[in-house]
Formats: structure tokens, sequence, C-alpha cells
DNA sequence: AAGGCAATGTTGACACTGTCAAGATAAAAC
DNA sequence: GTTTTATCTTGACAGTGTCAACATTGCCTT
């Protein structure tokens, strides 16, 4: 029994709005969200949304966390490949990381941009969720150092921030339309590899 | 003679709204600029500035112009201190580089955020300043593979997209406040130079 | 079952924003 | 001295996020 617009309470407004966002900001980026047309197709008056979400950033942030979600779970599969060799699973991290960035590219920026981490604006819930995220980082970096694939002699934690920094800042040049031919992803993935891995040929 | 208010023509409008921009994005924020509250500033009534940019973002690709400017002098001072060994000058650049994004975030965000690069908002006068910084990256990259600081088996666009990139992403990381604490720029701009020269002991 | 409370939705309003069109004024060019 | 051009003005439009006050509904308790 779908819930037509007649009725005064939609019985599903917060999820309604939450995959509306999620799926225009994918097709039509950021800036083009307004909470007022986002409520108008939800056949809802404007201000409707306000009961559900504080305000808009805290819209961005719960969508901002789904994509925690789904990308800390696509790290893990990565990482948890136990009979693939540790080299390998690296490669492919550096890879799919990149790749996750070309592909969401809009979701990538609420996730890892200024938008929401700038001034405060992260929900707690957002935090809980990103955090673990960020921390899973320095785990995987800190196997990979004992495995022998990534240099010991710097801190775990620098190190990852300098890694992470990496994939970090090829994804933003990409996505922010810097580095304008995506033809050579896969080569800068590569290169950005052999370079952190170069003892281990 | 200096303009007072109640002059029909500015005189200079053009370089006073650019510098009053300037100003208020490095204290207050790219998102605290409005062209209403800039024009009002400058005794000017609200639509006057479009006299002098085509609209907001011509205005941020000015800004972001001169921000080009300054860097890209700031990036061949270090270069080319030719009595400083080449290991120093790039771990200095490393070190400046990041320096400059904590030290003006709102301007590094403007220089290569996507306000601006996203739409093809850029100015072409923009362009002609930004592109030869750009090349001005892969330049030195190409000349330290000669010094072999830098791994001279990549190809040198591809390296120094990588190695551009790390330092992006620092800096991205840095002044989106997903890094918080800035007590350790320097050991991370260390532990970056050390990972891409470890080869040079 | 009745009444009350909390959740949810609505309309109205406010203070902003960027930007266009049309007209006024001053300066420069001829 | 007249005309063109650059510059600046007011008026208007279509948006935006968000608050306050009010309406409706469903649920929970008595």
């Amino acid at each position: 029994m779908t819930n037509t617009a007649q009725n005064y309470h939609h019985g599903d407004l917060r999820s309604a709005l939450l995959k509306a966002a999620t799926d225009r900001i994918a097709m039509h980026g950021i800036d083009s969200l307004s909470l007022r047309k986002l409520a108008e197709d939800a056949g809802v008056s404007r201000t409707a949304p306000y009961h559900h979400f504080k305000d808009k950033s805290a819209l961005l942030s719960a969508i901002a966390a789904q994509g925690f979600c789904q990308w800390h779970t696509t790290a893990k599969r990565i990482f948890d490949q136990t009979h693939v060799p540790a080299k390998d699973r690296f490669r492919q991290f550096v890879h799919e990381y990149i790749g996750y960035a070309a592909d969401n590219p809009e979701m990538y920026e609420l996730m890892f941009g200024r938008t929401i981490w700038q001034q405060d604006a992260a929900t707690d819930d957002l935090k809980s969720v990103a955090y673990p995220c960020f921390q899973f980082q320095v785990t995987m970096t800190r196997y990979w150092q004992e495995q022998g694939l990534l240099p010991d002699n710097q801190e775990a934690l620098r190190l990852s921030q300098v890694t992470w920094g990496t994939l970090h800042g090829i994804a933003r040049l990409l996505i922010d339309g810097i580095y304008a031919d995506r033809s050579h992803i896969d080569d800068m993935c590569d290169c950005a590899a052999d370079l952190f891995m170069r003892d281990t040929d």
C-alpha cells in the first residue's frame, strides 16, 4: 500500500528525503540540492524536512554517513582477502579508493570535503561512522608496514596521513576538474603504488 | 586626493573590490563573500560590481589569479636557489607548499578547489596564470628526477601528478578540518619528503 | 473508549542571495 | 559641442534557508 500524496502524514518522509537527496546529489551535484525543491518533490511542504533534519547540513551529514558505511565495507572487503598477497591487496586498495572517488565524486566531496567538516557542521552521528573509517586507514597502514610493503622507520599514524593524503590528493585533483584527462587514472594509481612499495620488487 | 563616497564614479572600483574581497575571504572565508555586501562596503550600489566582473565567479577567478602569481613567485624563488643542494630545496618546497596552504586556506581552496574549476567557471585570465603554475610542478619534478632525488623509472608527468597529489591531499585534509591537529604539520612534511627521497640517504 | 501529548505537517514571514533590464550620469572621443 | 562609451543607479525577479505560530494525526495512558 504505497502512500499517495493526499495523506497528511507522509509515513516515511525521513528516508524518502534521504534517498531523493542522495540521488539528486549524485546526478546533479551538491550545490543543486535545495531543501525546498526536495520537499516539493516529496509532495510535502517547504518546512516539513525540518522535523527530520535539524538543518540542511544535518541532511548532508546523514548522506555522508551512508557513504562512509558503504566505503568502509568496501575497504574491509579488500583488506580481508587473506588469500590474496598483501602487495596485491595494497595495489587493489589504491585503485579502488581512486575508483570510488571517481565514480561518486559528489559523495566523495561530501565525505571528505569542506562542506561538512569545515565549520563543525558534522553531526555526532556522522562522526561516529567516519572516525572508525579514518582509523581503519591507520590500521591498514600499520599492517602493510609489518608486511614490509611500506617503510617501517616511520610512525604508522604519520605514514598513514601521507599515504591517505596521496590518495586523497589525487582523488581531489581528479574530481575537482584539475586533472582533465581521466584516461590515465590507472596509470596514476600504479605510479603511486610503485612509489610507496618501491623497496619490495 | 582620495575618492570620497559622494562621487558618482568611484574611480578605481575594480581594484577596490578585488582588494576588499581578497581581505574578506582571507578573514571570513569564501562563503561569507556577498557581492551586495561588498558593493555596500565600497560605498556603491548593488549592481555596480557587474560592470567590472561578469559575475561572482569572475571575481573569484581574479582573486585566485593573484594567488597563483604569488605562489608561482615563491616556488621559483625556492627552486632557483642554485647554491642550495637539490635535496634541501626539495624538502623546503614541501614545507613551503603545505605552509602556504595552511597560512592561506581560503585562497588555497580558491586556487585548487572545486569552487572555480568544477563547472568551467575559470576565466581565461585565470587559466593563463594557473596553467604555467601547474606546468612548473612538472618541470621541477623532472629536474629532481635528473638529480636522482626521485625515481627516474616513472614518467615525469605521472610522477609529478603523484607528488603534487600528495602535497595537495595533505593540504586539503589539513585545511578542510579533517586533520585536526596542526602541530604535526612539519612532521608530516618530513615524512612525505623522506618517503619520496628514500633512495638517497 | 476518552482525553492528552508528542510527532508530524502547513502557511506566513523574514532576511538574505545573484543577476537582469532600463534608465541616469559623467567622462572621453570625435 | 555633440555623440559615444564607461560607469553607476534603482527596480524587480526568482531563488534560498530557516524561524514562529498553527493544524492535524496517531499513539499512549487512564
